[in-house]
RNA sequence: GGUCCUUUGGCCGAGUGGCUAGGCAAAGCUCUGCAAAAGCUUCUACAGCGGUUCGAAUCCGCUAGGGACCUCCA
């Protein structure tokens, strides 16, 4: 079966066709590390994490690059070029690369608790201050950029005139031209569309590099194409961010890198959509942003409770990546529970031991194997995770059915048993990277627990409902469900 | 103002012109010492108007609402 994505360049879906045959090269915009990370930014790592795991199960050998931005941007082009990173340190007081590692480690402590696989290069634009420098010489030395008192910008007009400027992003290069708003410090520039690529330092400025231009910072663009032509190379398969990166931050790699390398830098580009609250981006300029430390904790006003990232990551895989995606509370704890029963129904799966040579109830047989055989249709047409979940969803009743004997046991065959059991796995561990939320794997906790149900047990047997109720409702109390089960077994989990 | 997207049942959300997406919530039943869990059943929607079609949530047009980008943003 063919992988098929949906390219923004093209606006369609299109068949994934490797430039060289089993290796993929995957570059994705990462975060600027100025400040925590909320819940807008889960979404992209979480999708392209499921494209990177997805590569890699189809027998791609995949070099997954994924930036951490510590090098100033500005905080508004044209007026006084601010360094967001400085700016912020000097107010919080910390050098500019304390704060950076502050953030830095947040984030991929972040990542981690979402089970994101980490990237297999994660570079950082001061660490390739020179390569940027480097490029933006090349791009003068072709004639595409021009200096203007130690800062460089580059020539969209010109650029425009020969290459198809704005169709990433489906702009019209003339519209970019008339823009009637009036900005400050444009007259630097020779045209209002042109992009900075080196901006001067002003003397307050904390993050400095030295540059054939002077002192000052790389522009907000080149980052991205220098760090993803030095590991990708000069043409690579697929180009991910978020939807707002279209323009101009993905259009300008674009017109950079062509200059640069003599061809388009990015064979596939994916963009996921925002993650809205109350319909509305969510978004630092709206101020209306969650952060993941506060997802966690449930401490915000929004929240009625924390949620684990397991939640928040079945939360985004349940809707497609590039459809908005709407928070709220209420939608948290639907998806907690719906992740939950899952869930439980996947363990009994693993642990169920049923079937006949030949299927007992053929039609179930037949829906099954169809299900299974799905998910991965689903999976290459352009990642539907929420279709694959559904499918998985629609066995979860079957599989409880034949635990509680509701369903005979030879209803369905042990082959079938067998493949559902592994099709189960690699999606939903390998593929959709989800995991156990709460664990029992505190050999002492475990003791315990068998200890407390072998008691509770024997009073049963005896009819001593005293006593069993009580070791049920104190274990509720702290947080521990136990269930009494069809043969006489106890489970139990943690709320 | 320009460009583009979107509007699905109480809520969240899939949806390729014809066949019940799924989840959460709710109601009833079964099981159960009581619970919980689980199973079964019920709840059939596509903003409005018009058009194309044998047939439209799905295509086209208009109207209305919401949103994104055009500036830092995942």
């Amino acid at each position: 079966m063919a992988l098929k994505i949906y390219n923004s360049y093209s606006r369609q879906k299109e068949v994934f066709t490797p430039i060289t045959p089993g290796h993929v090269g995957m570059y994705v915009c990462g975060p600027t590390v100025s400040g925590e990370s909320h819940l807008g930014h889960a979404r992209p790592y979480i999708t392209f994490d499921v494209v990177f795991r997805y590569l890699s199960y189809k027998g791609n050998k995949v070099r997954y690059v994924r930036n951490i931005t510590d090098a100033g941007h500005f905080e508004e082009e044209g007026r006084e070029a601010e360094d967001k990173v400085g700016k912020k340190a000097q107010l919080e007081k910390l050098e500019p690369m304390e704060l950076v590692q502050k953030y830095t480690n947040l984030y991929h402590w972040a990542m981690k608790r979402f089970n994101n696989i980490e990237p297999s290069i994660e570079p950082t634009a001061t660490g390739h201050i020179v390569e940027q420098i480097n490029m933006i010489e090349k791009i003068i030395s072709e004639g595409y950029a021009y200096e203007v008192n130690g800062s460089v910008y580059f020539d969209v007009k010109k650029y425009a005139a020969g290459h198809d400027y704005g169709k990433l992003s489906g702009r019209i290069i003339d519209d970019l031209l008339e823009t009637t708003r009036e900005l400050e410090g444009q007259e630097e520039k020779r045209d209002r569309a042109d992009f900075a690529l080196w901006k001067s330092a002003a003397p307050e400025h904390i993050m400095r590099w030295k540059s054939p231009w002077g002192e000052g910072f790389p522009g907000w663009h080149i980052e991205c194409s220098a760090m993803a032509t030095k590991y990708l190379g000069p043409e690579f398969d697929i180009h991910g961010g978020g939807m707002d990166l279209q323009f101009p931050h993905h259009e300008s790699e674009i017109a950079q890198s062509t200059i640069c390398n003599h061809q388009a830098p990015v064979r596939y580009w994916m963009h996921n959509n925002m993650i809205t609250i109350n319909g509305r981006k969510m978004g630092k300029s709206y101020n209306n942003v969650i952060k993941l430390t506060e997802l966690f904790s449930g401490n915000h006003p929004l929240l009625t409770q924390a949620f684990h990232p397991m939640t928040i990551r079945f939360f985004i895989l349940q809707s497609h990546y590039r459809s908005t995606l709407d928070f709220s509370s209420e939608a948290l704890v639907a998806s907690e529970k719906a992740f939950k029963r899952l869930w439980e129904a996947y363990e009994v799966l693993q642990k169920l031991d049923v079937g006949a040579a030949v299927a007992g109830n053929a039609e179930l047989d037949e829906n099954i194997n169809r299900w299974l055989a799905e998910l991965e249709e689903f999976l290459d047409d352009d990642f539907s995770t929420a279709k694959v979940l559904a499918n998985l969803f629609e066995m979860a009743p079957v599989i409880n059915a034949l635990k509680d004997g509701h369903l005979p046991a030879d209803s369905i065959s042990t082959a079938t048993l067998k493949l559902m059991k592994e099709r189960f796995k690699t999606v939903m561990e390998d593929i959709l990277g989800l995991e156990a939320v709460s664990g029992a794997d505190n050999e002492v906790l475990q003791g315990i627990m068998d200890l407390l149900i072998d008691i509770r047990k024997e009073a049963k047997s005896k009819k001593d409902f005293v006593t069993s109720d009580k070791i049920r409702n104190q274990l509720t109390a702290i947080g521990i469900l136990l269930k009494d089960e069809k043969d006489g077994g106890m489970s139990w989990g943690m709320e």
